[in-house]
DNA sequence: TATTATTGCATAGCTTGCTATTCAAGTGTA
DNA sequence: TACACTTGAATAGCAAGCTATGCAATAATA
């Protein structure tokens, strides 16, 4: 068989993932937050006081990824962690107001990755990209 | 300003690549090789006995992702190195016998996992799909 | 109600990626 | 030829992902 790595969506998809990330990355520096922490703040944004178990139900990671990820933001002062009076297994998630106040800039820093990424790409294109990708997300995710 | 991941290509380049990756590790552990070592494998088996940098000029990882790569492929009894006659810094990097048996196969796991995340998209789709990321990478790498 | 099963998280240990730094070997030049 | 510069690779240290496992709190049941 014959193998041509610049046709093979994977590989350019593990390729594009990185570049994106280290896009993303020198945006978001100067706000003092990492890749890994933008998916669990744009979740806390929309609603925070949430648990683990709520963050991992709009998060496609495994629990102990999140788990990792939440202890370094509880360390950087990102989110705080209080008693739930429900359930004391499990913890309130809420934002710091460090992080609550890091919303715009790091939404601006998103679109400028994204508009940078893209702008290669027509408007049309553009489209049909981005769904193209959730129709393999979701063919991937179910099986 | 408003922010919906779902509309948002990073988002989801970054969820589709670990998707792939999952994919790809489900396939290709009995063969016992894993994601990382992927790259290497494809460029040696096309040509080996070349030097960590002639693969880096190849492979658009960092120079230490790949060194650390190299040993784990080494401890695993995938590659061997031997001196270079031409500069006693760099080392020659052979694959095993082992390594080379696996080159079929491994091709056909990454034809299936591409064929299983493409089935979604029509033909001129995928072709449409994997033209854009590739001028997404160059925008992106150009700068 | 005591026991068992389930659930919510944490922890251990690994890979793959990154940046920054170090070091030895090779190259160029005063 | 000695010194400085460059280059090829290794190492340190961290983030972010994964699987597997453990543990305490809650829920379900005999």
């Amino acid at each position: 068989m014959d193998f041509e790595k610049e046709n093979s969506a994977g590989y350019l998809v593990n390729h594009m993932a990185r570049l994106f990330a280290k896009e993303l990355q020198h945006h978001i520096a100067p706000l003092g937050i990492v890749v890994g922490q933008f998916p669990v703040l744009l979740e806390l944004w929309l609603k925070d006081g949430v648990t683990q178990k709520d963050l991992l139900a709009k998060i496609d990671v495994e629990q102990a990824t999140l788990a990792n990820t939440l202890n370094r933001m509880e360390r950087d002062g990102l989110i705080k962690r209080t008693k739930n009076p429900a359930d004391a297994r499990a913890q309130l998630i809420w934002l710091t107001e460090k992080a609550r106040a890091l919303r715009e800039s790091s939404y601006e820093a998103a679109q400028a990755v994204n508009t940078k990424a893209l702008q290669v790409l027509s408007v049309s294109e553009r489209t049909q990209f981005t769904d193209s990708m959730r129709r393999v997300i979701e063919g991937l995710r179910s099986g």
